[in-house]
DNA sequence: CGCTAAGACCGTCAGACGCG
DNA sequence: CGCGTCTGACGGTCTTAGCG
């Protein structure tokens, strides 16, 4: 079943090119910037719910396609962000409902094939968020929905506490994550080998912090993807039924009227 | 109320990767 | 090729829910 998920989404997204495809990418032309609005899509490059990569690439590549997504995510959409000056994406997302557009009106066929793809394509996202098919292992995350700064302020006063601080974690944990960027500081990292290595560990500590940040995006919006692509696949199914059901009233009056003249 | 398992988060290390 | 960055993996602490 989940074979034939990269097949639909590849007929869909090359034999109608109006179709398109949920993106978590702000919309550039929407007054009021929303995730989860319908992108156009021209080729599948991102899509990342291949079932045949999972199963048979190479861990590196499945890195990779994860990357491809994350940067394209996390690129996009927050160059047009700051370009608009609006809140971050967490906060448009903790503020804004995820809004829903139907695709355009297909043929029934076409119907069909789109709702089984995007129950496919529900069905696989769900279980690849399942921490233990992630090709990056990690738990359930609970405050990336909280506007960045909320998050990062949770995260700093969280680890600037002494009494919080894990044994390891020294003196350097309780600097603001940018104070490695403090000029005297900067001054310093010629020097001796212990220095060095202080100013490596706590680039380091920032960067798998901010490495993690992003992965919570990531999967926060995977998640919210998951959830309107099965909206929409529940509202194409009841379409597709109510059709079904008009074509057959109408067939069947068809016979009604035929059989009624010829007599 | 103490114990324990599970989950969240962190810091560090190691390896991959891109860039100059 | 060296260096910086990113990220998976690992092991640690802390919190919380559930149980006896």
């Amino acid at each position: 079943m989940e074979n034939t998920t990269l097949t639909h989404i590849e007929t869909l997204s090359s034999t109608t090119p109006n179709s398109f495809i949920l993106s978590p990418i702000l919309n550039t032309t929407a007054t009021t910037p929303t995730l989860h609005v319908l992108q156009p899509v021209s080729h599948v490059q991102s899509v990342i719910i291949d079932p045949d990569k999972n199963k048979t690439h190479t861990n590196k590549e499945s890195k990779l396609l994860i990357k491809q997504e994350q940067s394209d995510y996390t690129s996009r959409s927050e160059e047009q962000l700051l370009a608009r000056h609006i809140p971050t994406s967490n906060q448009l997302r903790k503020t804004l409902v995820t809004p829903f557009q139907l695709n355009p009106r297909e043929s029934l066929n076409g119907l069909s094939t789109i709702s089984m793809s995007m129950a496919n394509i529900g069905g696989h996202l769900m279980s690849t968020l399942n921490p233990a098919h992630l090709p990056e292992s990690t738990g359930g995350y609970h405050f990336s929905s909280l506007p960045n700064d909320l998050a990062s302020s949770y995260k700093h006063s969280r680890s600037s506490n002494p009494d919080l601080s894990s044994p390891s974690n020294s003196s350097n944990s309780s600097n603001p994550p940018s104070s490695h960027h403090h000029p005297s500081k900067r001054h310093d990292e010629g020097g001796d080998p212990t220095r060095k290595r202080a100013v490596r560990l706590q680039k380091n500590r920032d960067a798998a912090r901010e490495c993690r940040r992003k992965k919570k995006e990531y999967i926060k919006c995977l998640e919210e993807r998951v959830t309107g692509l099965e909206t929409q696949n529940k509202a194409l199914i009841e379409e597709l039924r109510q059709l079904k059901e008009l074509y057959c009233q109408r067939e069947e009056s068809n016979t009604n009227k035929t059989t009624t003249s010829t007599r």
